[in-house]
DNA sequence: GTCTATACAAGGATAGAC
DNA sequence: GTCTATCCTTGTATAGAC
């Protein structure tokens, strides 16, 4: 999935294209992106495109599959991260899929994969296994710690994933869709949803009981229930 | 917004052409589907399909328009029964939901809202407005009954809102995106994520403290757990 | 690796007969 | 209201010089 290519003076014309590209298939969508706009986005002729990737479909499969890792990056660190307490590393953990789901290109081409699904399963595939699925992964992994160490109760999880990442993914479909409104951070105002649904989702692994534990460490006893 | 036309026989053709094309316009996107392919479809000449509509933007914007009530319906018919209790009519709501956003036509186009935004933007503002706001308006009617008859907690509404319809809108996409995979339904469980999201949604409305009342009628005094 | 030039198909849309 | 025929633009992709 690399391409170390001929990266020479920190400049590769491959990169500028996936970048320029990826604008392009993000506000026009696959079908609605045509190669010759793209070269004049890049500065260069439509016939050097097919240089550099043999069809547009080949293209498009770098854009989508561009980024999975350093996407993920940060959640990963975050779950990987000794020094937080488990309600802390649950709210950034949180953050971070925001930040990976609307902020992220590869997050936001999630409608993109839904446009082209049927012409290129491929990258829907590897979108689902590459991206959603670690994310998903990482995401237990973290609820599951907090579950051996007691700050958690274990919730239906299937129900509980889809309440952690659909609000994110719809939200940063709705951000595409309205695009051009006036100010869509007063109609969706990002922050104060995040916070929120953070918020609520502590609140439904402390337990409908007892609340348990605000800020609970790991292994404080601390139980509920 | 309604045609009357010449809805002589119980067969009109423009019926049958927005039907054909939202099949297509979802299948392909709105850029990925052409005048041409929906001629076959309808099993009529190209030129034809312009005696019926001017120009595939006004095709689509019919398409993307076209039954926002019918699908809202069942939702408006749910606040207004009279007969329900607040938990199992809040368990209703929360399954028209599914249904609206993943069963019908104008629930699944939200893709093609956000592929086309740039171009049309007066289709996302119809969305927005008169399929998106009408179920959050309806939903929140649901919520503050319950909250006005005592069987509801007020949640923090801007998250909520959004852990209620990102689960669905998300799945919406999802089973877009996931088309080609053998089973999507054993990926994504449909009928198993819409009850666990329910009751966890409940479990928020009753109250971290008391859990309130598991079945309450209006007032009723019921507990739960 | 980038350019000019071009092949060839398909796109949206219209004219005008029936 | 549907057809055949056609216009003109744009699309993806290739050939071959530099």
């Amino acid at each position: 999935m690399l391409q170390p290519d001929h990266e020479l003076d920190g400049f590769s014309r491959r990169r500028q294209i996936i970048d320029e590209a990826t604008t392009l298939f993000l506000q026009r969508g696959y079908a609605g992106t045509s190669m010759s706009q793209l070269a004049k986005a890049c500065g260069m002729q439509k016939a050097s495109l097919y240089h550099h990737f043999p069809t547009k479909e080949a293209l498009f499969v770098a854009c989508a599959t561009d980024g999975f890792d350093e996407a993920i990056a940060e959640l990963a660190a975050i779950r990987a991260d000794p020094t937080l307490d488990d309600d802390e590393r649950f709210r950034r953990a949180i953050h971070a899929v925001y930040r990976i789901n609307i902020d992220s290109a590869c997050g936001r081409m999630a409608p993109l994969i839904a446009e082209v699904s049927r012409t290129i399963p491929a990258v829907a595939r590897a979108f689902h296994d590459e991206f959603i699925m670690h994310q998903h992964v990482l995401m237990n992994g973290i609820i599951d710690d907090g579950i051996a160490r007691g700050s958690f109760q274990a919730p239906e999880r299937l129900g509980f994933e889809h309440m952690i990442f659909g609000p994110v993914v719809s939200l940063s479909l709705e951000r595409e869709m309205f695009t051009t409104f006036d100010k869509f951070d007063t109609l969706r105002p990002i922050e104060r949803i995040r916070t929120e649904h953070a918020e609520l989702l502590l609140r439904l692994l402390h337990g409908a009981d007892g609340g348990a534990r605000g800020t609970a460490g790991r292994g404080r006893a601390g139980r509920a229930r």
